[in-house]
DNA sequence: AGTTTTATTTTCGTTTATGTTCGTTTTACC
DNA sequence: GGTAAAACGAACATAAACGAAAATAAAACT
């Protein structure tokens, strides 16, 4: 289908396109201001970009810029999503800097570990294995990315698969790295969840992996929450966004937990 | 001689086409101006290079370059998913009617059962395994049905769920009812399948149900493939859109195999 | 050798993307 | 509610990119 109907306007083809799709969906909405400097080119260029993807229904626009349609899914979710959002990006592409092409990895539930997927998208030869649906929706597009899921129940909330399937899937298998997020982490370094399921889980995929990654972002460290996951102490790599507490951060360097901060640019 | 398609451009094959769709892989695109310099030769010989590429769905062309494709599946699935869609669309319809509120389904991969999916939307309290991840994401939006997907390795191809994990979560189950579609179906009955890993899971469906109904569009009984998945005899309903041929018709009739046809309105 | 096929370059008219300008619409602020 | 600033879209100019076709070069075959 690559003719145009009569009387329909031709659609610019460009290579901003897909970076503004990608950048959209990684932040939730674009500004003209902000991707006319991106890409070194002027503003009218950059509304006619978001018109045309406007009109393909590929985004939604909005005064100033353009935003993901509407249509999505879960608002508690998708709001949860948008919190700390640059945070959790700059976190995602530190973590994935240490995901090396061409190895297995197991990425679990959660808004930071799909951000890790996004940041993976150009990474080469990999498996990954995940029990988050939206993990696996955002990696087809990463053609050179071997995609398993685990089995279990759909749970809309938050596109993750729960349930005894999953355990049982991720014991066939053992990973060279595992990325984990959490709902709350203890001033001891312990690491905490909302949900017990999960964090059955969460101990069975650190037990079957060679290497554990935690990402988290520093809101994480003011809450608390009733499940205990696993101490620090079993992290291999942390990653977070700013300056952990005095006490953890010594705990983890006497654990040889190497804490990586992915700082403001 | 390696006579050409009547019709068909002849595509010409050059030890740069693999070189350019690594590149592609690698970067997310690439241009005309780049590669020209990168192997030496005119743009002109780009062009062409890439207008190959992005007629064979390698590659996406934009102006100066080209990107990798943006859905990234294969285009040959959207394709058929257009097939005959509105006599899929009845006998999706038809077929739906046979399957009560409440009850437990598998729906297996195909664009028939995508089509059942769709016409589940407004069923209540209905609990759906499925090893398709379209089937998935199309029944998210019945909020009245549990979704339960098998484990398994994603196939860009046509987001089916494969491999062993798949059929050991199969047996963990027992289904209602079992929706399954087929890629022919011989004069006899059979029902035959081109993936030989596809007939092991069907089998293995077909067994763990109580009821099985098969949905194929009338294209199936004009074309052959090699591997058998099971006989007419084991299926309990079977919805089609056309008569079926004089000697399958009778044979069903003795079996026992209702016969549901889903005329045009 | 000669002949046919295939791949590439060259040339040139056409199309497309982008920047610029300017009048209109929306938003934000008083 | 009125006003100023920002954002918008239409129209035009232009340079880059494009595709078709003819010319040339390089293989492949007889």
């Amino acid at each position: 289908m690559r003719q145009q109907q009569a009387g329909a306007k031709p659609i610019s083809q460009t290579f901003r396109h897909p970076d503004i799709l990608e950048i959209a969906r990684r932040e939730g909405k674009v500004t003209v201001d902000g991707l006319a400097e991106h890409f070194g080119v002027t503003h009218q260029t950059i509304r006619r970009d978001l018109t045309e993807l406007a009109d393909s229904g590929k985004l939604e626009r909005v005064h100033g810029g353009a935003v993901l349609p509407s249509g999505a899914s879960n608002i508690g979710y998708a709001e949860r999503r948008n919190l700390h959002e640059e945070a959790k990006i700059r976190i995602a592409r530190a973590c994935a800097e240490h995901i090396p092409d061409g190895c297995s990895v197991f990425l679990n539930i959660g808004t930071s570990t799909e951000a890790v997927a996004r940041a993976l998208l150009h990474h080469r030869d990999l498996m990954v294995v995940t029990n988050n649906m939206n993990v696996a929706n955002i990696l087809v597009d990463n053609p050179e990315c071997r995609i398993v899921l685990t089995g279990g129940a759909l749970r809309r909330m938050d596109g993750g698969l729960v349930g005894n399937l999953t355990i049982e899937t991720i014991r066939q298998f053992k990973f060279d790295i595992a990325v984990i997020g959490c709902s709350a982490m203890d001033a001891d370094g312990d690491l905490l969840d909302f949900d017990i399921e999960e964090v059955g889980v969460s101990q069975c995929i650190i037990a079957q992996s060679r290497k554990t990654f935690l990402v988290t972002d520093h809101s994480k460290f003011k809450r608390s929450a009733p499940a205990r996951i696993a101490s620090a102490r079993e992290v291999d790599m942390f990653f977070t966004d700013l300056p952990l507490p005095a006490g953890l951060a010594e705990k983890c360097d006497s654990w040889g937990t190497e804490v990586h901060f992915a700082p403001e640019e």
